[in-house]
DNA sequence: TTTATAATTGACCACTGGTCAATTTTAGTT
DNA sequence: AACTAAAATTGACCAGTGGTCAATTATAAA
């Protein structure tokens, strides 16, 4: 058995998602493995194991962060200046941008399923989506029914998931998304 | 080394597709191991590799089946009786029925990335989409932006993914989905 | 019966996520 | 400075994965 590296920086819960978020948002969930962040991090994998219950917790972690950045952002936007369509719309490219902009965590947040992060995942999501509808409803011209917010939703999650993997950023889609916008816009008006 | 199983039924590409397939939809792409397929056709792993090239080749044989069965579904909705608003109506419910039916064949067509089914089921999911585009053209009341016609796909994409692996089939949403589409059109009639 | 080829096997490779006894490091106490 | 208990780390190990391939066996034709 080898010894200990001498700890010229302590191995610390942030180093670990430091080191980690860069692998993940870089390559993805499915394609990182324990070990290859703990090369990264110059300690042996099971010593991950000590900071974290599991894979999917140690990403689940990153994620979270990432989404209460997200559920600012709507909330910014809300308390912004505009008149209320322009927020409207705002809301809707700003979901489809953070989508397209945090593809991992968007991945996990969203469409992964089967692993323990599901749970987590799922309260979090929820609460994305409660902000969102709120969010929604209360900028519509009209008298929204909730349905309809949710077929929005949908609409800016197939948009999202389409593109996830196929484009690196949001701005490589950013006319075609402004054009998805102002068609889901149609079908709450309409 | 054991001697060679007698014979009773040849090992042939098509009762490998036949076990394969009842894994396959019942747990999905990632669930599914080819040592698994093998335990169940009572033949060493190996020997699936003699007919197939890779798990992605032999699980997008497939889907490709199912697929075409699609692209025929479409197709006997144009060529049906009904009023064209009705025909777009059903092209769409159908759209997402087949989704939430054949889940796992859904998400290597439309969702998976990453493997080397990718430039196949690439190919197939544009002829789908070609089919359900030039269709939904063909129906619509007004002349459509054929980038609203997009929309309304990736609209479409959004239910099937959210949906998928939280349900089991169409039935469980065949509400939701009606109001869905709905929406959807008046998207497109706006 | 011989022979060529088709089909099958299973050991093997490099990998995965995860566990855990053994060890080393660290900090507090005497 | 020595002792000790707790915290942190290691790496062998497990059961599993997709994939390869030399060796073997089955089969059908000559």
């Amino acid at each position: 058995m080898s010894p200990r590296k001498t700890t010229s920086q302590e191995l610390t819960r942030e180093i670990i998602l430091e080191k980690a978020r860069t692998q993940f948002v870089e390559k993805g969930f499915q394609q990182i493995s324990m070990r290859s962040i703990a090369k990264q991090l110059g300690c042996s994998h099971g010593a991950i194991y000590y900071h974290f219950k599991n894979k999917a917790e140690l990403f689940y972690t990153i994620v979270e962060d990432d989404f209460s950045k997200l559920n600012n952002r709507l909330e910014e936007t809300i308390q912004g200046s505009e008149d209320d369509s322009t927020k409207l719309y705002n809301i809707l490219i700003r979901f489809i941008e953070f989508g397209l902009n945090h593809q991992s965590q968007y991945e996990i947040m969203f469409m992964v399923r089967n692993t323990e992060v599901d749970s987590l995942s799922q309260v979090a999501a929820n609460h994305s989506y409660q902000m969102f509808a709120q969010t929604v409803q209360s900028l519509s011209k009209k008298k929204l029914e909730i349905i309809d917010v949710w077929s929005a939703f949908l609409a800016l999650h197939g948009f999202v998931s389409h593109y996830r993997g196929y484009v690196d950023n949001f701005d490589e889609v950013k006319l075609a998304a402004k054009s998805h916008v102002n068609f889901i816009i149609k079908g709450l008006n309409g």
